[in-house]
DNA sequence: AATGAATGAGGGTTCATTCAT
DNA sequence: AATGAATGAACCCTCATTCAT
């Protein structure tokens, strides 16, 4: 577990290698929504890939590297989301929540098992890319609202965006009026700070 | 892992019993400290914890059963904290983050572990009583100052501190300030839905 | 495989270790005598030493540790042999090769195996020193009857000696006479070099 | 991995055909030259060799046979070199010895890898018909010096002098005089058995 | 009560080889 | 002829757990 760095051990160039490369990073996430994280091992990823466990190794250099590449693949879908958005908007903060929400729960399962594991690999300097490249995009989009940010207060209100999507997508909150009360905290406590 | 549930395979009366199984869990948690989730396995802990792998598992039924204890060891010591914080108190909701902050940097890589391994077990219903427990003393020591408040967003506030405070912990944050943002980040969210 | 250095993981207590200690070096070397250096796996070796994968790795770090030991074992029981040759002797050589002979023959198989598997090895520090002590042994010996000797002059006397009573026991000479023949060809160079 | 027999398996008649065939074998014997023979997989050689592992396995028909080939090329040089040494020489010893350093010490690394995986070998016909090869072809060139040898004494000047070289290409005997030192010991061994 | 030797299912990974394209 | 994707047996090793002493 070093980093979010790793790349698949050999580019695919056929088309029927990218298919199986696909496969097996979708086999992991449906290991994970379906079972524990503890299910996940490489022979599982593989037969549930439909293919051998000699495949697998082929396209990736370790279990690792699949989850890295399934987390890149899940974030990479968020980030597009949030820059989709466009600047001048007066609910950037809304659609931003909503962006969050949707990807949340469109796999909700997945989304969750992802959050502890990405924990549980030491934040290499990918994950604080992400981590940045959040802030940047918040910043640009929050700003016409909210004027100057610190760093640190757009900081807190994405943690405290984060932490209130995940803990509904863990049950721990009702999704019900979820956007609403994401958007109420965010903006109260940015409200508060600037 | 299946839930939280599990008791120590004996109730020890004896001085020593009591120690050695305090021993254990102590162990697992310098471990924890120490090195990484996947470093914590039953040998390493009897060795850490000075007995023989034979006298750990006449204590404790299984792996599972060593991080329960710890996990309740950890938050009674967080719970008894805001016990004993006086209920007509101005400041409660200042020493209740005092107290969480607190609790988060004196052992940050023990909680950061225990946040992690405490989600991957199923959410017992032990779990959810101590979710239950802090919303109930919250909700007694907020009252005064903030009136009545809905389940949902005393929940909602408390995942919000918890979130922040572990943020800080895990260093997505910075400490400094942190007691004033999450104060702040609680207050303007509860005044803006009561 | 970094050199010969690295000692049984635990050292074993009980009488019951220590001979199962002892079980799965022989059982290395009795698969060794019976099949190939390539059927030697750690699995086999467990098989065969009556005890399971599991006990192994108790004793052994891993796979290379056991041959290190084997290696030991085998070189050490010829040292002894040396060692016990008085040093006054007239037929020192002659007893240092009927030693060799004897340590080759024993289980020539066994010898012819470890021969290979200890080249594949980086020669270590451990290696060298073994070559060190039969150097000394060999000059304390032998300096009474071809008086001194030049250091590359008794490696090279030692190195005909050894290859001679290895290929006799891979069966490239026969072993009729082969006492003479070592102690011909060593005795006749060391005189055309001093 | 049964004897030295297999062929490879089309004999190549077109000049491309020929040059992919030495392209594997010399990547084979350059992996072996840099790194480990536990680095020698197919997989490694086709990538060296500039060829895919489907093309691989049109030339050779498994791993097995491109040792072989290896080994047969390399034994090929050698003896074309001792073919080469008139039979009526005055220093046909000598001619021999400094042909076989020269080998040695074309490619050290190389010849010292090709002694251990040939012994690993079983001793195949072939294997023993190169032994037989030089044995003649020795007999030739040191009959004129020595007279009549005995076989076995043959044999066993030609491990001395075998067992030299090779002891001196894997550093345990210095190079310096290394071909004086060869001529000394076989001669000394035949004027003293004949 | 305590010890620690022993167990073995299970997991990660390699690599010789095949075969569809 | 050449490619390279795919295969899967086999291997090394870990670790939660049991049980004889």
């Amino acid at each position: 577990m070093t980093s979010l760095t790793p790349q698949p051990r050999k580019l695919p160039t056929q088309r029927r290698a990218v298919a199986t490369c696909a496969a097996i990073v979708e086999a992991a996430a449906r290991i994970l929504e379906e079972r524990d994280a503890d299910a996940l091992n490489t022979n599982r990823i593989a037969e549930r890939a439909g293919v051998s466990i000699g495949t697998l190794y082929q396209y990736f250099p370790d279990k690792h590297a699949i989850l890295v590449t399934l987390i890149r693949r899940e974030r990479d879908m968020l980030l597009a989301e949030l820059r989709a958005i466009p600047e001048g908007s007066d609910t950037a903060l809304e659609a931003m929540v909503a962006a969050a929400i949707r990807h949340q729960f469109a796999r909700p399962r997945l989304a969750a098992a992802l959050e502890h594991i990405e924990q549980a690999f030491p934040l290499g300097t990918e994950a604080n890319a992400m981590a940045e490249e959040i802030a940047t995009i918040s910043s640009g989009l929050l700003t016409r609202r909210f004027g100057a940010i610190r760093h640190s207060d757009l900081l807190t209100a994405i943690v405290i965006a984060r932490g209130l999507v995940n803990a509904a997508g863990e049950g721990l909150l009702p999704r019900d009026g979820l956007s609403d009360r994401v958007v109420t905290a965010v903006k109260s406590y940015l409200l508060a700070v600037t």
